[in-house]
DNA sequence: CTTGTAAATGCAAATCACTCGCATTTGTCA
DNA sequence: TGACAAATGCGAGTGATTTGCATTTACAAG
């Protein structure tokens, strides 16, 4: 038995969660992307693996694992959600307007004075989502 | 003729657009809101001054004052998106995960460290959103 | 102040991403 | 090796937003 599929089931134990096929292989599709895949996406790769995956599973299973926080929804404007595997580090996105690519920008600056400007308005923070349209300079 | 009325006709007809009740209507509903409501809360405003106007037109409206800059449209999760008429200084958001309610954070040493972060990997910002999901400390 | 004409609007139907109900299958724990 | 609740596949529903089309309106001309 691969270490690593044992892991993800430890993952989901850990989070009380049943060890199902579907739930394995889009948490090791997630934790293996280089990209930022949506819903459709996902269901496609987790084909390739197993033809008789549904995307209302896709999205069920989505739901929960973001809900364990072992993954994270990306919310765009205009297009289906996006999904990564929860990052060690917090980091915020910026998606290329021409090519559609998502880039990880990261900034321990940016979280901590964030942070702190919450916390002086009384609150803390639960999550947040920096989305950054940008386009390459040229 | 108020002045108001005549600024708002001339920021329409200086971005090439045609000046209609429904945008006149629309635009200075957002300048005076002092919340950030969704296209729904938007129609019935409006309709409270000529009860015919459509949602299709509050859409469609809405969607052209944002690409001639002159409001802003803020994606939220699982609910319907929100505007805001374009504020002078760029600014992030918090929701209050609790009541809904969204409070405006402002800081300029943000902007400036993100821009500087963005630009340091070979982009320019078109736009930005950052939300924030937060609870009120007690 | 009329008129021509393209753009804007209202309405209803369509889309699209996502969710849900329910019969069937599967994971977990005796 | 069952018992049984939880998870899944499938298809039908939802809710926000968009679109086709007939009608109205803004506005440039005359
Ligand atoms: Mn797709
Ligand atoms: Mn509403
Ligand atoms: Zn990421
Ligand atoms: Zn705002």
């Amino acid at each position: 038995m691969p270490a690593e599929t044992t892991d993800l089931a430890q993952a989901l134990r850990d989070a009380g969660l049943r060890v199902t096929h579907q739930r394995l292989s889009l948490l090791s599709l997630l934790m293996d992307a280089s990209d930022h895949p949506n819903a459709d996406e996902l269901l496609a790769r987790a084909r390739a693996e197993d033809d008789s995956v549904s995307l209302a599973t896709v999205y069920r299973t989505l739901a929960i694992l973001e809900e364990a926080g072992l993954i994270r929804k990306l919310t765009l404007e205009n297009e289906p959600a996006r999904f990564e595997s929860m990052p060690l580090a917090e980091h915020d996105h910026l998606v290329d307007i021409d090519s559609g690519e998502v880039v990880e920008i990261a900034s321990e600056e940016i979280n901590r004075i964030r942070k702190d400007l919450v916390e002086g308005l009384g609150y803390e923070i639960v999550s947040h989502t920096t989305l950054i349209r940008a386009r390459k300079l040229r």
